[in-house]
DNA sequence: CTCGAATATTTCGTATTCGAAGTTCGATAT
DNA sequence: ATATCGAACTTCGAATACGAAATATTCGAG
């Protein structure tokens, strides 16, 4: 590490996808993928970091999240396993502990017996909007060599990708 | 899921966007990070796809690649497990199956007794390139949607946010 | 109406991960 | 020289995750 702190970042970079690129892949894209996942992993780090303060794990605010993210719709375990990237069985044990805690809760489905529909708890909002402004902290740190107008052209071009992303499976 | 297929990938994205910002993060910074986590959401469940031909985990991808990066340069477990963003203790096992397997070796550090020192094997370099080749199949596809002006606008914007993302945490 | 297939969740055994303690070696101060 | 502190890796027990089988319910065909 020491060896290769005089590199800056962006030397380092390029040399990441110049080794991508000699195994076969494209260098335009090579080089957003290559950025994207450097960005994500340091905001990985961080977001452990900054969740252990509210005793919450990465798995845990992924549930959080997505529950937020529904509104007033509830979600199936099922849902909240694909939405979290998890196996199912793997969904049953975190909401066991969530819902002891206070932060989700569980109620039959009334027309579907064989589902369970989930929710936030007021405590589940609460610790939500905490993570929030939490993480925004860090979030905008990150950003913060972007001026707003190349924060709207990056979102932008983001927001093409997004909108092709399902499609590509298909 | 079904009653959200109707709405486009934009406007969901939206929506969620529009989530964080009423719990308290701020708009520009919301609509960026939430854009990159979709990709990489996304992307991360086509390595699993894609890797399993190869039987491969992404666990053993990031070493993998994490060697290849480094070129000649050995790694130790210690700075594997940083590169990883995995517990020291768990590259212990992790290298113990891919050693196993030869896909790496290690070999103790003449220097320095209390180190040891990763390499990819040849096996280990060939894995690499053809998982490189594989999943730039679908790194390509996800970007099809943009030209290669607005690629390289968009990597360089990436790459702004990378020469900041060291400086964070201090 | 009933049987069989499909769906949703949970249980169970195995594998992976983590954090803490243990072990070995290197570096520094006295 | 040696004693102590720190660094690197591993081992161990607990927690978490996965996949397959088990359970319960719904849906459709005959």
């Amino acid at each position: 590490m020491a060896a290769k702190r005089r590199r800056s970042a962006q030397q380092e970079h390029a040399a990441d996808v110049a080794t991508y690129v000699a195994a076969g892949g494209e260098e335009s894209v090579q080089r957003v993928i290559t950025a994207v996942y450097a960005v994500t992993k340091k905001l990985d780090q961080w977001y452990v970091r900054q969740f252990a303060d509210l005793d919450l794990t990465q798995g845990e605010w992924s549930v959080l999240a997505a529950l937020a993210r529904a509104g007033d719709t509830c979600l199936t375990p099922s849902q909240l396993a694909d939405l979290s990237n998890v196996a199912p069985s793997s969904m049953t044990h975190r909401l066991d502990k969530m819902s002891g805690r206070g932060l989700v809760q569980r109620r039959p489905d009334e027309t579907n017996r064989t589902r369970t529909l989930v929710s936030l708890t007021t405590d589940g909002w609460a610790l939500f909007s905490a993570a929030v402004r939490e993480s925004n902290v860090v979030e905008s740190d990150t950003l913060r060599g972007l001026s707003t107008p190349e924060r709207h052209e990056l979102a932008r071009l983001l927001e093409i990708v997004i909108e092709g992303l399902d499609d590509v499976d298909a």
